[in-house]
Formats: structure tokens, sequence, C-alpha cells
DNA sequence: GTGTAAAGGTCAAAGAAAGTCAAACTTTTA
DNA sequence: TAAAAGTTTGACTTTCTTTGACCTTTACAC
């Protein structure tokens, strides 16, 4: 595991631990890390996403920044991601940062989220036969399998 | 019997006589075993599956690893469930009864079931399209709105 | 106002993993 | 000993990361 988006991640996550906003300089921070600072904004749009939880507003020019906000979540917003994230799809990858960022609120314990990922697998969700009973005992099966992982 | 894949796995299993985690990098093994690399993947299509007690996670791309995880098969009454109960499918209301056993054995909280059981209502496996993200959103959904329920 | 330096943004190409699949080969079984 | 099962290989695919060339916006000096 050694890639450097990770720990530029990590870094970032760190930062963000005790303030719910943080300003950064894409600058800065990619010669900190000694990368190309467009690979500060690949981390951004691939990490600091929305089903992560993180907006982030910025602004160019002499003086320019990147500001990165972490959003709360009340019932509304879960409403919002009902009516509007869930509507047409959602792949595994964003399900999953989804649920994470349930448990960074609170909403979800570990367990629970790790019970609902494995809900939703494409292995889970694998259905050969169009048919609930085998749907349903494949999602269960894909869930105990994940009760069976020693803690 | 000394085949290579055999090998690999008895290699394999020792790093994870330890621990019941193990990361690997699908590459270096191969090359440590002067295999090709898809051979890896065969190993571990083979030698690590649910019935064997293991689990199988992985991510592609830049610093992409395999992660093995040992299952805990003293849970014999989760590996019958399994075998036998999910076999040939199940339908809603016996799903219900072998959640509320789960959560008496303790094997399962009372939240943990009803998220479970918000997963595989019929209601959350209707799939008119025959579409994965679709499903998985459906499923998502009433997990969400089951946990808008006050307690 | 204009020019320029100092930000950040975009995008596509190259690189670095792992995944898939079928063909060739080897071993086991009937 | 032929068929079936298991293994090995390699070409091709998909996913994720890294890099660099080029673009746009803003502040500030003149």
């Amino acid at each position: 595991m050694s890639n450097i988006s990770d720990l530029i991640e990590n870094f970032i996550l760190d930062q963000l631990a005790e303030f719910n906003e943080l300003n950064l300089s894409r600058n800065d921070l990619a010669n900190f890390f000694n990368v190309s600072p467009s690979q500060i904004n690949y981390v951004l749009s691939t990490r600091f996403t929305y089903p992560r939880g993180f907006a982030v507003e910025s602004r160019r020019g002499g003086g320019g920044y990147i500001k990165l906000t972490r959003l709360n979540m009340q019932h509304d917003d879960i409403v919002h991601l009902i009516n509007s994230t869930l509507a047409h799809g959602i792949d595994y990858t964003t399900c999953v940062q989804l649920l994470n960022n349930l448990v960074h609120k609170g909403i979800l314990s570990e367990a629970e989220a790790s019970i609902i990922k494995s809900a939703v697998t494409d292995r889970a969700l694998s259905n050969p036969v169009n048919n609930n009973n085998m749907l349903r005992a494949n999602i269960l099966r894909e869930i105990l399998i994940n009760l069976m992982k020693e803690e």
C-alpha cells in the first residue's frame, strides 16, 4: 500500500480531524509531497467527494486557496440522498463511500456498515434467475460470511 | 503431488497462520514463485474460497493489493445455514425468523437484524430492469428508510 | 487599463496494479 | 487408454494512479 494519493488523503484527514473546515494551498501540498499539483486535484476529486461527506471550494489566482468542508448530515440530507443519489442507481464503490460517511456521522456503526457493504456487493446481487428468494439468499449469504470474519 | 499451485497455497497458509488477515501483492507473489500472475488468481479461486473458510478482497491500479481473510468456521450454525437453508433460496418470512434466531443467539444485534430485514424485503429486491446499480440503490433506500424510523 | 506573476483547473497519456478467459498442457479416473 | 479434471500460461481488459503540458482566473504593480 504505497500509493501517494492515500498518504495525501490521510494527511488531509488528519488536518481535518479537529475542525470541520480546512484551507489548503494546492502548490504547497504538492510540494510537500513532491508530486505534481494536479495530483492534489486527483486526490480531492476521488476522495473528498459528496458521497464521502465533503465539499470542496476553491479560488484561483493570487491568494488562491482550496477550502475543504466536512458536511454534516441530518435526516433531511438522508431524504435528499434517497431522492437524488439513489434515484438512478449507485455503483458499489460510491455505495461504500456513502456508508463510510454514515459511520463517520455516527448514523451507522462499523459493524452495521460492514454488514450492509456485504449485502450490496456485485457478488451478492448477481441474480442469474430473476428470483427474489434466490437473491435474498445470496444477500444473506454474503452477510453471514462477513459475520464469520474474525474481528 | 508437487505442483506449484499447492506450494503457493501452502506459502500463503503459512503467512496466514499467525494472523487471520493477510495482504499480498499478486505480482510479487507471482514473481517469487516465477509463475504468471494469473496463476495467483487460480490459486485464490480454487483454494481460498468460502467453503474452505476464506474471503478475498482486492483492489486494482497503483497501490493495488489482494486481501485474504480467514473465516471462523467454528460458527457451524452459520455454516449450516449457508449450506442448507440458503442453498435454494429463502422467502421473506423464513428469513425474518432466521434473523430473529441469530439475534437470540447473540450473533446479531437487534439493530443489525433490523437493517438486514429491510434489505431483504420484496420491495427492496424488486428489480424490474435487471440492473445491479438499481437493485443496490433499492436495498440501500430501504435500509436508510429503516434508519430514519424513530426508535 | 494593462501586463504579469501567482494561484488553481483540465485533460489525456503513461504507468501500475489486479481480473478474465481460453488454449495448451498434465494428471487422474473410469 | 480415452475422457475428465486440474494446472499453467499468456494475451487482453479493467481499474486506479501519476505526470505533464496547457488553460483560466485573480491580485497587484505600473
